[in-house]
DNA sequence: CATCCTCTTGACAACGTTGTCCAGGGCCTA
DNA sequence: TAGGCCCTGGACAACGTTGTCAAGAGGATG
């Protein structure tokens, strides 16, 4: 008796199955199953009882039985970096409203930016039996998600690619973005310009450096040492990576910031200073209109939900070799990337 | 053989189940079982042999037949209003972190403010069997929730009350958050004070409202017909209800603005007027402190981390009537509250 | 050497649903 | 009225896992 207790303790609260609701409404199993499920081939007079049973009880379909039987769990894991960041706030809703037009449910996680975490929180996503996996990588080798995806777990990498494994990526022009950005301040007459970004080991954070080494190079300005500092996006590191590059005798007139993060802090040193320092930042802001930010912006909503459109085409059946997509940054002028040289 | 084709289709890719690895192995299912729980009472000899089989076959335990079996899903269910809302991120990301330290996953919807959308969201989460939910409400009747709370889904609603349904809910002070940040403009000499908020279905809306109504009351003064607006926060709707405010010939010298959405446009509205506005808005936002606009803040994280720590604690097996937590929200003077009236 | 105990292992049922298949009843047609 | 067909409804197995229980091996103890 005791374990008779513990057990429905364990249980769903001794939920009604489809076995009572069969009982009360005196009809067979698979006849309430069709009810639930709407199948066809149940009179309405039968249909008109099982539903009545069903309200009595307060019945609802256990999806976990339901899952376990046909196999599609219609549920996608996104892996990102931090659900608080600005940026993936946008992307996220944009995949879940993909995913709900799909008919599925989004299930989220945040790495914190730690690959160990990313591959914990994936495999326990993947023991779920998700459909499908979006995710945003922390880490740089991504074999562990070989036997999922031959497996037929749908997979699309977004905005860095995957490690060693070959999925479906989404990405935003970084190197372009950066390359655009740091032009557009050499346009308005620099020559000195700071480059401020995220740890080197982020896909991202390198392709925005090319991107500036590329423009200083077209300009045939030489990046002197101490003009670029790549590292965490900590507002401690950031500031005192800003404040160095704009002290001393020959400061930079320019900062190029490499994401939302950094853009913020260095908007703050900046706003500190009595001379102007011209800046433009990777991601748009929020407000940053009324700061007169100028940034190199990227949309979230959109990379969000190609890369949730394209999962669910893997999962229509769509067989073709894993593609990669660049989506494309815009320059957004709002007169910070437009002062001139101090 | 068509039947058989289309059936390995359906399922999980012909994932290798703990059957396949028992075979391999060579021993029993229950033994593979055992290793891959960690349960005692398994020879090191036989964990690697099984160990090695689970490897090569590349086996991962079947979380549903697992949740089927236990009972129990180690995921809750996060319904809000919208995970784009700089709001809602981190909140979200702070139940996702106290769900992680309890070893479940989160599983994530927006209702877009919907009620219905709200309704078939958590009825869809109740049918996976999550262990518990967090809902933000956008209806304000959840009576169809009873068969569920009954059934033991644990449930705590967050920032708004629940409809006709007794249940633990965090909210914030919007009253008393509202009532004081009005009372620090008429403490700056204002006395012509607007007030727009969200739509009146909306609790904390209304709750904003009352505050606003209170300090007035208590500095005695009267409020006038066309100083309070609640609707859609809409940029335009919201644009067009500071800008009649401003306009006319006795004109507010003041606004109140009842959530983040409607501080943005607020702040855009003034920015483009000549004569300056002091400003107060619930919410705080990133960069406000740049632009200089005076806040209630509410911690968003602290909401969340306390809501799921109520939860948690429910589902750890808390038997205390419904309990009512508010939490308490910070005046955060930063300029446009403390501008004298023009 | 018999007995008891411990430790490891495996057989089996059950979780709640859905797919398959069959039976029975009603209706139509010849 | 017999034969056939269609429509509705139910019995049963299977999905992949875990809890229960029992059996067998091996060691310790009398």
């Amino acid at each position: 008796m005791d374990r008779t207790a513990r057990h429905s303790e364990t249980r769903y609260g001794n939920r009604p199955t489809m076995k009572d609701v069969a009982a009360r409404a005196g009809v067979g199993l698979k006849t309430v199953s069709r009810v639930v499920n709407s199948e066809p081939g149940v009179t309405p007079d039968t249909e008109r009882r099982v539903q009545e049973a069903i309200d009595a009880l307060g019945f609802r379909r256990n999806d976990s039985a339901r899952v376990l039987r046909k196999g599609r769990t219609a549920s996608i894991g996104l892996v990102l970096e931090d659900l608080a960041d600005p940026f993936y706030g946008p992307l996220s809703r944009a995949v879940e409203e993909v995913a709900r037009a799909h008919g599925a449910l989004l299930i989220n996680g945040s790495s914190a930016e730690d690959p160990e975490r990313e591959q914990e929180l994936v495999l326990a996503l993947c023991a779920r039996r998700v459909d499908g996996l979006i995710v945003i990588p922390a880490g740089d080798d991504h074999r562990y998600l070989e036997p999922e995806i031959k497996a037929g777990i749908a997979t699309v990498f977004v905005d860095r690619p995957a490690g060693h494994v070959d999925v479906d990526m989404v990405l935003s022009d970084s190197f372009g973005g950066a390359r655009e950005g740091v032009a557009h301040l050499i346009a308005h007459g620099h020559r000195r310009i700071g480059f401020i970004g995220d740890q080197p080991r982020i896909h991202t954070a390198t392709e925005r450096l090319r991107g500036y080494h590329a423009a200083m190079r077209d300009a045939g300005i030489t990046v002197e040492d101490g003009w670029v500092s790549l590292g965490s996006t900590e507002p401690e590191r950031v500031r005192a990576a800003a404040e160095e590059m704009l002290s001393g005798p020959e400061p930079v007139t320019a900062l190029f910031a490499g994401n939302n993060r950094v853009t913020v802090t260095a908007v703050r040193v900046i706003a500190e200073r009595e001379r102007p320092v011209a800046l433009v930042g990777f991601d748009d802001i929020e407000l940053a209109d009324l700061l007169g930010i100028t940034v190199i912006s990227q949309d979230a909503a959109a990379v969000g939900r190609t890369a949730a459109e394209h999962l669910f085409r893997r999962l229509d059946g769509a067989e073709h070799a894993p593609a990669r997509v660049e989506l494309p940054t815009t320059l957004i002028p709002r007169g910070s990337g437009e002062l001139p040289p101090a």
